[in-house]
DNA sequence: CCAGAGTATGGCTATATTGCCATAAAGCCA
DNA sequence: TGGCTTTATGGCAATATAGCCATACTCTGG
């Protein structure tokens, strides 16, 4: 990579890793779908897997993957195992890229991002 | 999936699958950090190739893979493509995320969202 | 038109992800 | 302890992604 780069930029590449990885968890409709439902209340491993209609032990790998990223914590209760949000950027950013990212798939281009977006 | 939930949730299998598509052109590196270069100020294909410092096929694809989302835009000058980011939220976002995170890998967890994050 | 710079695409292999089944692990209760 | 519920993990096959080389495409200048 470059280096000197004059402002903001140029972060390390463990950073762009780290940053890369919270990505990826969020790169899957089923996961995104159990984050959504998260952020109403917390759920356990059996909730999820009733209302995502997949393999318990593939919504139990979604959820680990979630995990990892940092985006979920968990808390035993009983047998339970029950899953919460640790962060609520997730629905304002996807609100603010899908202002800038629609126009385009549908009628013009470019703009937009204005609506609903700081920047 | 589940209907009638209460509240924000319960969007349609489409969004999450737009939402995952974006989300999956975010997770990885050398796309994060081509997104932040251009953030600073509009690169073609071969000033980025020599940035990033892999084939210039690759870069190309990754280009591909980040206008297939929406995340950037082309803009033709002679025989060189130049492109630029659409939307400024993914640095604040990254910033939150990474607010509500690091604690997890670092010292403590919970809480920490509200020092970068709006919710 | 021809040559060359700049970019995009096809083809290929290596690697990663996904989702299921089977099964292990953990906790409750009789 | 034994049986039950709830979760997590190992294993496997199908699919997707990443990166390179080679090459086709596009535009400019002579």
């Amino acid at each position: 990579m470059d280096q000197n780069a004059p402002q903001t930029s140029a972060r390390s590449p463990q950073q762009y890793a780290a940053r890369a990885k919270v990505a990826k968890a969020l790169a899957h409709p089923s996961r995104l779908f159990m984050l959504d439902l998260l952020g109403q209340r917390d759920l356990c491993v059996q909730e999820l897997t009733q209302k995502v209609g997949a393999d318990q032990s593939t919504v139990s790998k979604h959820l680990a993957v979630l995990r990892d990223a940092g985006l979920i914590e968990s808390r035993r209760e009983g047998t339970s195992n029950y899953y919460r949000v640790t962060c609520g950027c997730l629905d304002d950013f996807f609100r603010c890229l899908e202002a800038a990212v629609k126009p385009e798939t549908e009628t013009d281009s470019s703009v937009a991002c204005d609506e609903g977006c700081s920047t």
